[in-house]
DNA sequence: CAACTTGGGTTAAACGTTTAACCCATTAAA
DNA sequence: TTTAATGGGTTAAACGTTTAACCCAAGTTG
């Protein structure tokens, strides 16, 4: 590949003065410059990132780690880390590391190699402290979907125990008071908080003792909804509303739901988390909690970029995000019949 | 950071050595070997990946250029080459471009300044001889969803017009002659060659040339496809069949054609492309063609690895593919009533 | 006209690695 | 005992840039 040394040389001029145009740089008369430029023109050259990042030390790439691409819900979020890498004229580098704390670490470590100025972790598996002396060692390094006391201004998280509470609230204001819940059986905080919300909210409606929400652990996917519903209809207990853990397992468990002659939403309501684009696309539509993944993915560059100038984020915007209930046509009102 | 210096000079060797014990090389004692890794692992030793790219001239990373991440569509993609990139121990650089011909060269330049070994590419809007320059000039450059028959070999694509055709076969075979097309609006090859297999089997069947499919365009969405069926609809024209463009142009128009009171599939048949997880999650499930983005994309992902390298690769599998058909639910033989 | 400034450069060090070319003890073979 | 091989290193150049520190000629000022 052509270098900075043989434009110089067949230019007849020193590698600063080439360096200088190719970074628009001062110090060299327009006559010089143009002639450079038409050499490099002619030799096709290409500056090499990597030579440039060695000696002033940015990288101009900004990292991202999650579990899968495929996810829509993980793309939404390298999305937005995407729009602030486009809108700063930087490079997207994705890791991903989805089995176990062990993989994802290593993610976090290929991107630290490559040094990047600024990295987004989404790690849900990685030991507290693991993740702290991380946020502590590297300027520029962010957590997001996670909230870690110790370092909670470099986390941009989702309040789940909240998400909980307004999914109850909802479903509760409509009537509903048999309810199921279909959670993830991860053992991570997620499911954990959102249900504890979800109950917190329920008890204190003063709901029946008797009438504890049913709940069914699976997958988070489809496949898992379908086979919660199935546990649902199993139990032989009523239900008249489900609040899922994702949209895949609502739709899975809505399909199910059908084929067993239950009409969503008139026999049974279906709350769904997330409001992945899948949601509008599935009949009924699905309502569904928002989780503003993008924007705080957005958010969670910003600040990491902030960081990693030094610069405190100016903005104030609260690193706590909470869902907001989308309205669509699979949860309704209990009819009044009872 | 620490580096490999400052290392050396704990341990009181030459940098050559501690070099040895990080690529776990020869030529040094397993004493000294210990010592070393006991001290990289005090001071925090992460190596520097530019330096080592600049010496070495390889960078370990495999980038990819894709219009965007959130499609599901390009997810796939990417997903494919992510795994042959962990495979082969490779970094992914991740680099889109979807609005004209000059962002995506940008994009495509970008992999370049990076040093990329291998890139595999996603462009539509590029001219041709550009691409051809580029494939000569960077070996590990591949091409996906593309043809260009000078640089065939480092070509991956879909066989459009054999998609076509099938679509237009399995319509037939199932009795139905009023059909429609549901089209991209886009301008590029895929629309027009994948129309073009379908008239063609459709004359080929020797059916009335009165009976010409009814065509209509729009945005590749699940708007586009609601919009399109309006459109069918409101022509006034009678049609037991619809081939769409992709799977969320069919599942737009299965909304619409419902709520209009058709019912799919037994009034209308709605054929999908692509087989995108949308397919399954919607009802009716679509039956659709497949398009084996990611079984692709891992060949694309080989065979860049397999010419920067400089080993023609073994496996003499086709460079084209051809769309498999998935039936599913939103496909049903025409009553024979008529 | 001496003393500055300014525009347009050049020189050379530095960034953090890798690696070919050496070097020096030991030990083994002849 | 000489020669050869082997294990365990060291030295120093090279990768392609950027940039601080110089340098010099041609104006500008006072």
């Amino acid at each position: 590949m052509t270098t900075i040394k043989d434009i110089a040389k067949v230019a007849g001029v020193s590698t600063a003065t080439v360096s200088r145009v190719v970074n628009n740089g001062p110090k060299v008369g327009p006559k010089t410059r143009d002639k450079i430029i038409q050499i490099m023109h002619e030799l096709g050259y290409t500056p090499n990132a990597n030579a440039r990042a060695l000696v002033t030390r940015k990288s101009k790439t900004i990292g991202v780690v999650i579990p899968e691409i495929s996810d829509p819900f993980f793309a939404s979020l390298a999305t937005g880390v995407e729009q602030v890498a486009r809108e700063t004229s930087n490079q997207l580098l994705l890791s991903t590391g989805k089995i176990s704390a062990q993989t994802e670490l290593e993610a976090i470590q290929l991107l630290i190699e490559q040094r990047c100025d600024i990295i987004i972790a989404h790690s849900k598996l990685i030991a507290d402290d693991t993740l702290v002396e991380l946020c502590q060692q590297i300027p520029g390094f962010v957590l997001i979907d996670r909230h870690i006391e110790a370092v909670k201004d470099k986390c941009i998280w989702l309040d789940n125990i909240e998400g909980g509470r307004i999914a109850a609230r909802h479903l509760l204001s409509l009537g509903h008071q048999q309810l199921a819940v279909i959670n993830s059986h991860y053992e991570i905080e997620d499911p954990y908080l959102r249900l504890q919300g979800f109950r917190e909210e329920v008890e204190h409606s003063g709901i029946e003792a008797s009438n504890e929400p049913l709940i069914v652990k699976h997958e988070p996917s489809l496949r898992g909804g379908e086979l919660a519903a199935q546990a649902l209809i199993a139990s032989g207990k009523p239900f008249s509303a489900i609040f899922a853990y994702n949209d895949a397992m609502a739709i899975g468990a809505i399909s199910v739901l059908e084929a067993n002659g239950y009409r969503v939403p008139q026999d049974v309501s279906v709350l769904g988390f997330d409001d992945v684009m899948l949601s509008q696309y599935s009949r009924p539509k699905l309502t569904t909690l928002r989780y503003p993944i993008q924007q705080m993915a957005k958010h969670a560059a910003q600040l990491a970029r902030a960081m990693a100038l030094g610069q405190p984020l100016s903005t104030a915007a609260s690193q706590s995000y909470v869902p907001e209930l989308i309205q669509r046509d699979s949860v309704k009102p209990l009819p009044s019949s009872s």
